[in-house]
DNA sequence: CAATTATATGCGATTTTTCACATATATTAA
DNA sequence: TTAATATATGTGAAAAATCGCATATAATTG
């Protein structure tokens, strides 16, 4: 994993919500991220393509949708670098966990 | 400090080598790291503005030399993200350390 | 004060990234 | 099998980031 790399699929508002979005529940699907995140279809993929060729998330299809986690052997100091930015900007996409949140209960999205 | 913003300036490849470099040490001025990142002075003074103007490093000027280094009110969990960063991503920037080192000792830059 | 050294920045060109829209693929439902 | 739902991606346009070069500023030296 190499940092700049690294950081560069943090330097996006999108991919970088996304992420900590998926780092605070054990796995969100699609639809559930383009809700939370108020985008697109066709954004919302990319991005979460982006964050999966750099190896930093992990797609699984379960019937129609895909499930993304935190990629299980992502390096531990990056994994530490995601919920240390969680945990402390909470702010920053309190809102978007929110929806999420709500979405995963109800099971609408 | 909008963690978005914050990881933009680790998402080059000169700036997050900078910002390493002035982790491991206590003060780096511009030729320093213009000779460790191999960089000419433009780019290296260019990439410096945009780390001192998110607040990441603060400069001081010492005579001719402006010095650089983290900034004293860097969020924990930013000062946090770049310790772990250098700490588990050694081999990224320990030719670039070693070159800044041998300059401060030998006061040659 | 003139020359030199160290650093910063304006600006246009180039490169990279992101986006919008169309379309393709995969799975399930009817 | 056809239709519907969920997701992925090709492609060109737009936006943003980076760079190269010239030049400006600041401090020191002679």
């Amino acid at each position: 994993m190499n940092p700049c790399q690294f950081y560069k699929c943090l330097a996006d508002d999108t991919r970088l919500k996304a992420l900590l979005l998926i780092s605070q529940c054990s796995a969100a699907c699609v639809c559930e991220l383009m809700a939370a995140l108020e985008l697109d279809q066709p954004n919302t993929s990319r991005h979460l393509a982006y964050l999966r060729k750099a190896g930093i998330v992990q797609a699984e299809r379960r019937g129609k949708w895909v499930y993304y986690k935190i990629h299980p052997e992502l390096p531990h100091w990056a994994l530490n670098v995601i919920d240390c930015t969680a945990k402390n900007n909470a702010q920053y996409f309190q809102g978007a966990l929110n929806t999420l949140k709500y979405c995963q209960q109800t099971n609408n999205c």
